[in-house]
DNA sequence: GATCGCATGTAAGTGGTTACATGATTTA
DNA sequence: TAAATCATGTAACCACTTACATGCGATC
């Protein structure tokens, strides 16, 4: 229905963990969510500051980080709650745009030598996803072990395994369709 | 790199296989590419108005509808050679924001049970897609045959019948674990 | 004569990216 | 001392959606 912007949940969803700066928020997605969410500097940074205007944050200067002025950003009872509130609305669905297929159905044409280029280089870059994604599953098997989001990262994380390897599948099929 | 107008060449590729109204895209859009491509006519009107500024395409009212404006646009020579050049660049990977993983992430904020009933919801709306898509499936292999683009719209949906399979599987098999 | 499908379009706003700017601190 | 990393931010721009507006033509 209404387009609610899901950046700040992402943020909250963050914050609810730990505190942290805005540094940190970019790292770490950049680390562990690479793969179904991430924000750049210009999303995270004023959002940030909206969200402490409606008081759904509170940030303080780090002093131990001497002249380097860094944000410590912790979430309010209020941001809780608005967190609360959207973990119980049903998830919108996503519509997943893959520039790959609008190509391929116009593979009439492009020689099939082509699209199997296509194919050969979506393949690589999903063998690619799926190194840097066991190194996340096993740095958070080991380094996560005992907290409360362990199971639930490795959930989402399995997620991605299932669909690397379908996506993985289907290349592998349809190159060989195409021979 | 640069953030490319990919609508464009969805109307270009469309275009290219035969000429028709913006309506007509539009429901054919919706017809055959939900899952994976559409368009909100606030996309499709000024683009089309845009690529035959650029004349990338021609545009003539439909004498046959009478009193009701049709425009009827046909991608030129230009056009094609502009889509030609797009097929020849290798695809941007795509980012999947999936918004029922970041909750799930969340889920040591909410009870089990509330998760098993936001995956129960997702399983639902992929069974439904299923549905549609194995519909969509039927309609291609009967009333497209022997037509060039037939075996590459397959391929098409092939990925998602991969991938729905697979969000499938994982769906019953987290309800398994949170049991 | 009401409703539905055909058909084209716009205003207003949001969500998001790229690219750049600035400066401190740490490491090679 | 140069390069990499830490750290925060903005300007400019674009893609895209929602919601609305308008009117014809066919069907019930």
């Amino acid at each position: 229905m209404a387009r609610t912007n899901k950046s700040q949940y992402a943020l909250l969803g963050l914050l609810s963990k730990s505190p942290m700066s805005g540094y940190d928020i970019k790292s770490l997605m950049q680390k562990m969510s690479q793969f179904y969410w991430s924000e750049s500097n210009a999303q995270i940074y004023p959002t940030l500051k909206k969200l402490e205007n409606e008081e759904m944050l509170t940030s303080s200067l780090d002093q131990s980080s001497g002249k380097r002025e860094k944000r410590i950003y912790s979430i309010t009872p209020q941001g809780k709650a608005k967190l609360m509130k959207w973990l119980k609305e049903p998830a919108e669905p996503s519509v997943y745009r893959e520039e790959l297929l609008l190509k391929l159905n116009l593979g009439q044409h492009v020689p099939d030598s082509e699209i199997k280029q296509w194919i050969q280089d979506h393949l690589i870059g999903l063998q690619a996803k799926q190194i840097t994604l066991n190194a996340i599953i096993k740095h958070v098997q080991e380094d996560h072990e005992g907290r409360p989001d362990q199971p639930y990262l490795l959930m989402t994380y399995d997620f991605y395994i299932h669909q690397i390897n379908a996506n993985i599948r289907w290349c592998r099929e349809s190159l060989e369709k195409l021979n």
